[in-house]
DNA sequence: CTCCTTAAATCTACGGTGTAGGTAATTCAG
DNA sequence: CTGAATTACCTACACCGTAGATTTAAGGAG
């Protein structure tokens, strides 16, 4: 165990991991996801693209940092708090971060992060549930199921269609009763409308019911 | 409105909509989404990459495609079987359908398909639970609510590590123990080990049981 | 039959991508 | 000073999705 030697870097560099990864979910909030390139990022920040290369290990380790960012604004609940309040407010907190940055969320969705980051959400709900004298197998398991829930739910609401015009429902409408479906014509009006904030709490609510009476 | 005209295709024709999807997702089942391009997929096929074109939209169309192919693949389940047992058997067949071909899944969970085939287990769901008496606002929560569910379930079991070796573990568990996560660290056994066919029946038996009791 | 419309398959070419490999400048530990 | 380390830049390569034009062949309309 040696000290460091060679050149640190110096606050003059231009770049930094930080940087890169704000800049990056600047990029992803206002093009998307598909429009990310190492390149016009690159140029976004005035710097030649392969500069990035020496503070990210590639393209997708950009996207996991990224995920990162977005999981760590997620608010610790408070440390007192009773069960069903802290999962509760968990779950909302996570909905609110990827609510923030719809377009940047399936990289939190999609990928299962093995940081430190995304640890801390799980300690702060397995916490209470061992404290609350859950067995620990049960207690991943009702933490697994919750996860899952929001992961679903999230995806469904973060690329919805942005508004669902009333034009051209008829026609389909016309179609669907036409075409040996009469449930989903009879409940179509529902189907088309989605009221994310009331679904959200229906399905977490019936979880939470379960989990933490 | 006249009748056709020009060439029709032709049973000589190399390709169809078929065998370019069935090949695709062969080609995902092989070698994982990520490798999937226009090139490789007509090199397997025979093919020049251009000729794909006169049979799909492009590349995004064409994954839409082998995830209704995937879709197709959930068996219908018997009309007459009670709530429970419909909404049970449905879940059971589409996860069996995702755990076929792993690494397609992503295809489904993640894009929201309009299409037929999309609406049929739709039907087949909210057919008995209108049937039982649920008014249809609450008889789209609560199946959106267990599609969620699913959903974020199987993103997790598909793309999970393959396998949770051993190996190495006692350092990270070490790491944990030292990094302020005592609940985590607690936990550690059953976090490591995923017995994703005891999840499933956990959380659906949770939301089912809400649902359909 | 001929003509015309249409679809399948091919070919070329363009602008974009991620990143391997190499170079020059800078900063420090020894 | 010497040498390792780090940043930023540049060039180059192989690959990508697909627009556009062209050739071939199959019917139906006349």
């Amino acid at each position: 165990m040696t000290t460091r030697r060679g050149r640190p870097p110096r606050d003059a560099d231009v770049l930094s991991r930080a940087r890169i990864l704000k800049e990056a979910l600047a990029l992803v909030d206002e093009e998307g996801l598909a429009a990310v390139s190492m390149r016009k990022l690159a140029r976004r920040l005035g710097v030649d693209p392969m500069s990035l290369y020496n503070h990210v290990d590639g393209k997708d380790a950009l996207l996991d940092g990224v995920a990162e960012v977005l999981l760590a604004a997620i608010p610790a609940p408070v440390p007192g708090g009773d069960l069903r309040e802290t999962m509760s407010a968990l779950a909302h907190g996570f909905r609110a971060a990827m609510l923030d940055h719809p377009r940047a969320a399936p990289l939190v969705l999609t990928r299962q992060l093995a940081s430190m980051t995304a640890l801390s959400p799980v300690e702060a709900v397995l916490g209470p549930l061992l404290a609350a004298g859950y067995p620990p197998d049960r207690a991943v398991h009702g933490l697994r199921a919750v996860l899952a829930f929001l992961i679903g739910t999230l995806m469904r609401e973060v690329d919805a269609a942005p508004t669902f015009s009333g034009t051209g429902d008829e026609g389909r409408l016309a179609d669907l009763s036409a075409s040996g479906l009469p449930a989903v014509a009879a409940a179509a009006p529902y189907l088309a409308v989605c009221d994310h904030e009331a679904e959200f709490e229906f399905g977490l609510g019936i979880l939470l019911d379960a989990l933490a009476p």
